[in-house]
RNA sequence: GGAGGGGUAGCGAAGCGGCCAAACGCACCGGGCUGUAAACCCGGCGGCUUUAGGCCUUCGGGGGUUCGAAUCCCUCCCCCUCCA
C-alpha cells in the first residue's frame, strides 16, 4: 500500500513538465518492482562527446535526470564515443572526423563538471558505447539490423520529411539509432531519458531491447528549450545558447534578453519556482527573479548577486562594469601630439573584426570613449591612460600603454 | 547505364550578360524608444582606403567567349529526381 502511493508520488514528479511519459503503467510496473526490491531503476541518458560545453538546454534533461536520483535511482550516462562517428541524423549529416581518445577524454572532463553542477556524482554511471559497440562484428550488426524496417524508419519525421523533400539520407544514418537502441540493450536501461528531439531514437530503443529479450525501457522526453532567439530550439550551432559554464554576468545578461514569452517555459523546466508565483510581478521583475534563480544553480548565491549588480549597473543604470578588461595600445599609433585616432582606437581594443566594421560603429554612434560619443570617423582623442572604450551597450575595454 | 534538375553571402532564398558586393526573410551588430540586451521602429551587415560612380577578393573548382559574366560555352567535383 505505502508502496503504491510512493510509486504515484515518485510518477507525478516525473511526468511533470515532460513533454511524454511511455508508457506509464510499465514506469508504475517497474518502479513498483524497483521499491519492493529495493533495486534503483536504472536511467539512461546518451551523450555527445563532441561538445565540450553544456547549455541551459542540457540542463532540462539533467534536472530530471537528477530527480530521478534524488528518488533513489541510477543515472546512466552513456558517452557516444562510438555513435559520434556517425553523427546524429537530426541536424545534416556530415562525416564526422575521428576524435582521439585524449580529445574525448578532455571533452568529457569538461562535461562531467558541467554536469555535476546538476547531476549526484554518487548516483551517477559513466559509460563509453565504444565499450561494447567497438567489439560487435560485421555479422553483429547485420543481426541488428534485420531487427527494424526501413518503413519503421521512415517514420522518424525527419527522415519523413527529407526523403519527400529529396534531402539525402545515408544508410549510415539509419544505423544511429539502432545503435543508440544497442545502448540500451547493453546497459540494461530501464528508463531512458532525452529532449523530445530524440523521442523516435528512444522508441526503437525499446523496440530493441524487446527483441533481445529484455524489458523495454520507459521513454521520457523533455520540452526542447527554446534558445535566446526565440525561435528555434537551443544549439550551440544556432548560437542561441546560454551555456553552463559561462561568467554569471553574461548567463543573467542572456536571461534578462529573453523575450518575454518565453518565462513561463524557463521557470517551468530550469527553475523550482512556479510560475504563478511570479506571473503578476513586471515582467522585468519576473525576469530578474529568473535569471537570478537560474544563474544561482550554477554559480551560487555569490554569483547570482554579481550577475545582478552587473546587470542593474550596466544596462539600467548605463554605469561601467566593475571589472574592464584592459588592453594595451601600441605606441606607434599614438601621434606626437598625444593623439590617437578613434578608428584606431577601436581597432585597437580588438572588440572588432576590421577597420571596415569599426567605422561602421562609430558612425552609426555604438562607440563611446571616456563616457563621450564619438561620430566623427577622423577625429583624434587625447591618449591619456587609462581610456575607456565602450562598444556598443555591452563590451567595454581599458586602453593602458 | 540513361534522362532531367540543382550547387549564390552564417542559414533560407531571388537573380540568369552591364544599373550585382548581389533583392528579400531569419540570425547578427548599431541607434532610437523602453520595463531589460523584451516588444516595436530606424540603420548596418566581404575587405581596404586619401569616403570616391575608388580599389581588391566573392555567386561549387578550373578554363574560355565578351569592352563587360553569378548570369553564355567547355571541363571537373558534389547533390537530387525519374527510368533501367
Amino acid at each position: 500500500m505505502e508502496i503504491d502511493s510512493e510509486v504515484a508520488r515518485q510518477i507525478s514528479l516525473i511526468e511533470k513538465d515532460a513533454e511524454t511519459l511511455l508508457p506509464k503503467e510499465e514506469l508504475a510496473a517497474k518502479l513498483r518492482r524497483s521499491l519492493g526490491e529495493g533495486k534503483p531503476l536504472r536511467v539512461k541518458l546518451g551523450i555527445d562527446p563532441s561538445a565540450p560545453h553544456l547549455t541551459l538546454g542540457h540542463a532540462v534533461v539533467l534536472r530530471k535526470l537528477r530527480l530521478f536520483q534524488d528518488l533513489g535511482h541510477t543515472a546512466v550516462l552513456v558517452v557516444g564515443d562510438f555513435t559520434r562517428l556517425i553523427g546524429d541524423p537530426s541536424g545534416r549529416s556530415r562525416t564526422r572526423e575521428p576524435m582521439s581518445r585524449e580529445e574525448i577524454e578532455r571533452n568529457m572532463a569538461s562535461y562531467k563538471e558541467q554536469a555535476f553542477l546538476i547531476l549526484d556524482p554518487k548516483r551517477t554511471e559513466v559509460r563509453y558505447n565504444s565499450e561494447w559497440l567497438g567489439k560487435l562484428s560485421f555479422e553483429d550488426v547485420i543481426v541488428l539490423s534485420a531487427k527494424y524496417t526501413v518503413a519503421r524508419m521512415l517514420e522518424r519525421e525527419d527522415f519523413a520529411r527529407r526523403f519527400r523533400e529529396g534531402v539525402p539520407i545515408t544508410i549510415m544514418e539509419f544505423l544511429y539509432p539502432l545503435a543508440q537502441a544497442y545502448d540500451s540493450v547493453a546497459i540494461r536501461a530501464d528508463v531512458e531519458l532525452g529532449g523530445s528531439d530524440q523521442r523516435f531514437n528512444l522508441l526503437i530503443g525499446r523496440d530493441i531491447q524487446r527483441e533481445y529479450g529484455q524489458d523495454p525501457q520507459v521513454v521520457l522526453t523533455m520540452p526542447l528549450l527554446i534558445g535566446t532567439d526565440g525561435r528555434y530550439a537551443m544549439s550551440q550551432s544556432r548560437g542561441n545558447y546560454i551555456g553552463l559554464s559561462e561568467p554569471p554576468e553574461e548567463q543573467f545578461g542572456k536571461i534578462m534578453s529573453l523575450p518575454d514569452e518565453l518565462m513561463p517555459q524557463y521557470y517551468a523546466l530550469l527553475t523550482d519556482v512556479p510560475w504563478e508565483e511570479v506571473r503578476d510581478l513586471h515582467p522585468k521583475e519576473a525576469k530578474k527573479r529568473l535569471a537570478w534563480e537560474i544563474v544561482r544553480a550554477f554559480h551560487g548565491e555569490e554569483g547570482a548577486a554579481r550577475g545582478k549588480a552587473h546587470f542593474e549597473r550596466v544596462f539600467e543604470e548605463r554605469e561601467l562594469p566593475e571589472a574592464i578588461p584592459e588592453v594595451s595600445l601600441p605606441p606607434e599609433l599614438v601621434a606626437k601630439d598625444g593623439t590617437v585616432g578613434v578608428v584606431d582606437l577601436v581597432v585597437a581594443t580588438g572588440l572588432v573584426s576590421s577597420r571596415s566594421q569599426a567605422r561602421r560603429l562609430i558612425e552609426q554612434g555604438g562607440v563611446q570613449v571616456s563616457g563621450q560619443r564619438i561620430v566623427d570617423l577622423g577625429s583624434r582623442v587625447r591618449f591619456q591612460p587609462p581610456l575607456v572604450v565602450r562598444v556598443g551597450r555591452r563590451r567595454f575595454v581599458r586602453l593602458v600603454g
